[in-house]
Order: structure tokens, then C-alpha cells, then sequence
DNA sequence: TTTATATAATTGTACGTACAATTAAATAAT
DNA sequence: ATTATTTAATTGTACGTACAATTATATAAA
């Protein structure tokens, strides 16, 4: 490095310069530590402040990262779609319970970081999907959140392959797409519906119904955990207590579900609901047919959302930590932006069973 | 300007952020000359150096320009030209029952026209939604949707001018910010309490209790309503029936009014609510008091959330169409972006009482 | 009147000193 | 083994001095 005092150019400029030149040169590389302040000017002969004075330039123009007590760090060049620092979520119904929560944490995480987030909600389609799909690309985002929708695998892969052509990471929520090979974030579904099993058995219950949809894959662990409960306690799996459907949430449908469900009350003492917005229509149904919860069926949910605690049933439940996912989601997918090379990451969050007053031993009606 | 010396903020930073304010507000105007270095040294005391600091992160920022000799200037905001098409949306609390709906409605209606939504959320605090408003304009989006914050109506409007000043639409909804020229949507919070109120009148009610929150206008309006209601039937005002607050939603503080209210529970026999949530909060302390609903205090509520449909209290409520509310705001919007020069536009959407079974004539208990 | 030159105002560059804040790593305490 | 405390390295803030470069305006020279 050779400073010219004497030059028409400003020395900060001349060190400026050099050091630009040192970084495309790949003489300082990408997450380098370059010298400090002190070494630069027994290497320089300026002051501390001209030097500084460069550093700050190369900051601003995103060269460089500084970190107190740390030093100084070569930055990673942003990838070639500009510096949009956007991240795209496509959610697959807004309206659910958890879809608010969700974003809160995960746009919280994503401001921490200087990242914004474009909203897509697929109403659970894949045409909508798709279309988000395209114009998420469009906008450049540097990464993308997706809940699969209630497709199939094929359907859902092929989205993703649209973003893997382009080198965009995605970070997988809430449901899984078996077989794909992407991050993911989902909750202990498995392990929540066995321990919801298994506390209705301890309760005494050994006939238990359980309502889902089969078409997504949270609510298939949540069955298998369920099965998995039953026959770890040797009682028999009876299929016809199993009232699946294949059709996204839709109210009306779910009334006649509970409908349906109820009308069968004979068959079994408790059941676990899909949701706890399932079990809610479930007891509001049961209300008008006069069948008391829990006194004459016991129920549990699956959710535990904030917005139904005011609910005069104190539903037991399953409490999934839904903000800390979208954080956590957020961050996988900002460090895999960074090109952190990890292995593939498929994190299962820990739910917890919250026991409150829906579940009373079988035969105990007043 | 005052710098305080001990504050942990830098002081170059104080210097920088009220020069911020001094543009933003308009004292200092584009084109304007701003007072020179040893001029600012004498009114604030700090060191040239100090004052150069602050003014450099300006300039970089886009702020001012400098000329030697000549002085330093207010640039004139450059117009938005990017190609972006993306519409930032400033929610004040994400988690609120009728977000969702609202960014679905002017989710689907963007899309329709071949935009993208940047979700930000505020929290109902001022500094986030200033964080975001800087973001926002980094990002170029093309224009905004603004649920003003429970801030002051200066802080509200300082946020709207850096929008001004950069030519980007904005329309403000649900909330209104008195006295500033803005398009705005809101639904008819007055006629809406009004027509609450005059039901409980029609069925009986005299002495009527209502708790809401007095920082933001939209419960300000449902306050006048409720005033209006009951002068139109010669009702004479009980101020001590008039139980407001200044907070932001939270639910513990909730509890509190909920139980503070009910204390007097001799003082009136039916409630407004200043939201279904709120409303529900109310019913589920009550029934730990053994005070019945509707039967022993009739009570209303505010929102018609679907979510709460499945609660066993059928509230009286009145429905806000907020799903259009979102969808109109973003039409308005796009209008403004497409450069259609209508006259400001201040619309309300109606409200609809919706009757269920929250309301008893008074003096009906069992 | 025109042109060259000096003047003064203002920002730009460069040096230097001193202490504060942050935080990883080392050390001590439990 | 864990937790609390200290330390030391590094950048951050703030002060100050000195002189250079730029350039509109005033002044002097042609």
C-alpha cells in the first residue's frame, strides 16, 4: 500500500481505493477479518480518523461490517437480484387462528435483520400458490416461507423447484411435503396428539373419536400419534371412530361434520378434535343437541389460540408455539440467505399439552 | 435544539435526528440553505467535527447536499421510480381479530392488479411504525396503507409527511387522524354505537355503561354515538357510566376493567363493550362474579368476528365489513398510484347492527 | 467596460488526544 | 460444572487544531 501525500487525491480516497481493490481482488474475502484501525495506520502512516474515515465509506457502501471489540468484516456480496432484502410468506389461510401469531414473530425477526416481508395468502389453493409463486420471484425476495397448501406432494415440490432453479432458499412451515428435501419448521404434531390420547386414557376413556382432514400433513401426525397412543395402551384402533375428510376448512362442511360426529355419541365417550376451532363448532353443535361437554362426552383441541380464552369451556388442548416458529423459520432461512452452509434442517418444535377443565372420566353424567 | 450531554444517545445522533425533524416538518425546506458548520457549533455547542458527522450521514441518507463555500442544502426528494409494484401495509396490532380479514381484502384486491403487499407491523407503537416507515420507502414501494398508531396526532402526521414529501399515496383506514388532508376509510363508528345504543334503549334501557379506549378516533366516534344515542331519547349522560382508558389492548388490563366495571354493577343493567373481545372478556369475569348475561346485564359488543361465532354467548354486536374496508382502500390506493386527480376522498363504509341474544329488557332477571 | 486578482465564506482533508461502550475470552467464585 | 466477574481488544463518540480547496463577490487593473 503506498499512501502519496503529496497526490491531488485525498489519502482517504488513496486508502480507500486500495482497499476496495483488495476486496475484488479476493486478497480480503467474504467474512474476513481485515487489520484494525491500529494496524492500518502503522501500515498507512495516517491517522486513525482518515482511516476511519474510509472504513466508514466502504460501510456505507456495503463493503464492510463493523463490530465493536470484533473488527472489522468483509461482507458477503448480495446475490445478483439486487439488495430488495425482502422475504416472501405464503400462508395458506390468513384467517386461521395461528396465521397473525405466526407472522408477528417471523416479521419481528425479519425487521431484527433489516428484512421486510411481502404477504401472500393462498386461501389453501395451489392456483393461488402459484400465482404468488411467479410474482414472488418477480419482486426479487431473497427467500421464501411456505406453508404447503392442502395439494398434493407433486404439486407442492413443483413450486419449490421453481425457487431451487433460481438459488432462493425456502424454509418449509407447518406441514411437511414428504420426501422433498428443504428446511422445515413444524411442531411435535405426533407426539401433542399422543400425549392428548394419552391423557384421555389416564382419564379413563378407552373409546375416543378423532375428526381431521388427511390432507395435510400436520394432521396426519396428529392421527399416527393418536393410533400410536391407543395401541401403546393395547386398545384397539376402531376405524369407524376416525371421521377424516380431505377438503380444506370450510365452516359449513364442519357443522355437518359435528353433526354427523355427534349423531354416533353412543360409540364413544371423548374425542379429539382437529383444532380448537373444530372443537368449538363441535360444542356448539352439541349445545344445541342437548349433549353436555364434558359432562356427557369429554373433547380435547389442538392449537390453544389466545383469541378463543374467553371461551366458557376451558378446552384441554395442545399448545403450539407458534410465534417461536416463525422466528425460528425466519432465521434458518436468513442464515441460509448468508450462505451458512449448514446440513439440511428439519426442526420439530416441543408443543405442551394444556390441561384445563374439557376432559372428566367417562360415565361420571349428572 | 437541546442536546443533552449525558444521554446515552451519541449527540452527533440527537444533532441528526432533530435536523431530521426540522426537514421532515418542513421548517427546513427543499432547496433551503441550512445553517452552516460554525453556525450550528454556536447553537448547539457540540464540536465541528460532531455537527460534520451528522450532516455526512445525512447526505448519505439522501437528505442534503453540500457545496464548498456555498453551503449545505435540503435535497428535493426524488420521486419514487422504481418498478416495484408493491404496497406497504402499516397494521397497528397483527394479532387483533379483524387484521386478518382486512389484509385479505386488500390482499385479493392487489393482486388482482398485479401487486404485492409489504406486511408491516406496528404493534400500536409509534417508534415501529416509524422503523417501518423508513423501510417501506427503502423498499419503493409505490404506496401505503396506514392504520394510524395510538400515537399523537403530530407523530402520525410526521410519518405521513416523509410519505408526502416522496410523492407516495398513502390512505389511512380504521382509524382517522384529525385534521389531516389524507384519503381515508373507516367504518361509521358513530352510527354504528348509536344504533347499538338505541337498541338497549329500545328494550328498556335506561342507565347503559360503556368502556373503550379514548386514544384512538375510531372508539372516540363510538363514544360520540353512544352520547348521541341516548340525548336523542332525553337519557341524561352518567359521566361515571363512561369507562375509558388510554391504553393499547392488553388483556391483564382488560381484566381489571372488566372487574372494576362490574364492581358497580347496581349503577347500570347493560353494557357497550368497545370490542367483541372486550365484550367477551366482560362475560367470562362476570360469570366468575355469578353475574349472568344477558340475564342479569344485557350487554353488546363491537366487530363481529367470526372467530368468536362458536362462543355460547350470542352477542348483539355490529358488523364491520372489514374484508371490503381492506379491499376499498387498496382500490383508492391504486387510483392515486394510476394518478387519478379525484378530490380527496374521507370514506365511510356502514356498519350493520346484528341482533342476537345478548339483550334482555332490564328487570328480567329469573 | 472588461478582465484579472484578491478576499472571505464555507466545506474538505488530515492530524491528534481522550475516553466510552461492547463483548469474547480468561479468570474467579460457587 | 456452572455461573459470575474481570480483562483486554476493538470500534464508537467527542473534542480539538490546522490548513486546503472551492467559488461568489468585491476590488483592482487593463
Amino acid at each position: 500500500m503506498l499512501i502519496d501525500k503529496n497526490s491531488p487525491i485525498p489519502q482517504y480516497f488513496q486508502f480507500q481505493t486500495w482497499l476496495v481493490d483488495q476486496i475484488e481482488q479476493g486478497i480480503f474475502k467474504p467474512n474476513d477479518k481485515i487489520p484494525t484501525e491500529d494496524e492500518f495506520m502503522q501500515m498507512s502512516g495516517l491517522a486513525r480518523s482518515t482511516i476511519r474515515q474510509a472504513i466508514q465509506n466502504l460501510v456505507v457502501q456495503g463493503y464492510l461490517t463493523r463490530k465493536r471489540r470484533l473488527g472489522t468484516f468483509v461482507t458477503i456480496p448480495p446475490s445478483v437480484s439486487g439488495r430488495s432484502n425482502i422475504i416472501g410468506i405464503l400462508v395458506h389461510d390468513i384467517r386461521s387462528g395461528y396465521a397473525p401469531e405466526f407472522l408477528r414473530g417471523a416479521g419481528d425477526e425479519a425487521s431484527k435483520n433489516h428484512y421486510s416481508i411481502i404477504l401472500s395468502n393462498t386461501d389453501d389453493l395451489f392456483s393461488r400458490a402459484e400465482f404468488h409463486t411467479n410474482r414472488l420471484i418477480d419482486h426479487g425476495v431473497k427467500g421464501i416461507i411456505f406453508m404447503p397448501t392442502a395439494a398434493s406432494v407433486e404439486k407442492n415440490s413443483q413450486l419449490l423447484e421453481r425457487f431451487r432453479r433460481r438459488s432462493i432458499p425456502v424454509v418449509t412451515v407447518d406441514r411437511i411435503i414428504p420426501g422433498v428435501k428443504v428446511d422445515s419448521i413444524t411442531t411435535d404434531n405426533f407426539f401433542g396428539a399422543y400425549e392428548l390420547t394419552s391423557h384421555l386414557i389416564q382419564e379413563g376413556h378407552t373409546r375416543i373419536a378423532i375428526t381431521l382432514s388427511t390432507r395435510v400433513s400436520s394432521e396426519m401426525q396428529r392421527l399416527e400419534g393418536y393410533k400410536k397412543a391407543l395401541s401403546d395402551h393395547n386398545i384397539p384402533i376402531d376405524s369407524t371412530l376416525i371421521i377424516t375428510n380431505q377438503e380444506r376448512f370450510i365452516e359449513t362442511h364442519y357443522l355437518q361434520y359435528a353433526k354427523f360426529i355427534l349423531s354416533q355419541r353412543e360409540k364413544f365417550t371423548a374425542i379429539v378434535a382437529g383444532s380448537d376451532r373444530i372443537a368449538y363448532i363441535i360444542y356448539t353443535v352439541a349445545d344445541e343437541m342437548g349433549i353436555r361437554i364434558p359432562e356427557d362426552i369429554s373433547m380435547v383441541g389442538y392449537d390453544d389460540l389466545v383469541l378463543h380464552n374467553t371461551h366458557p369451556l376451558a378446552l384441554t388442548t395442545v399448545h403450539q408455539p407458534i410465534y417461536e416458529m416463525g422466528q425460528e423459520a425466519m432465521k434458518i432461512l436468513l442464515d441460509r440467505i448468508d450462505g451458512k452452509d449448514f446440513e439440511l434442517k428439519n426442526i420439530v418444535l416441543q408443543s405442551k399439552l394444556i390441561v384445563r377443565g374439557s376432559v372428566l372420566p367417562p360415565g361420571k353424567s349428572t
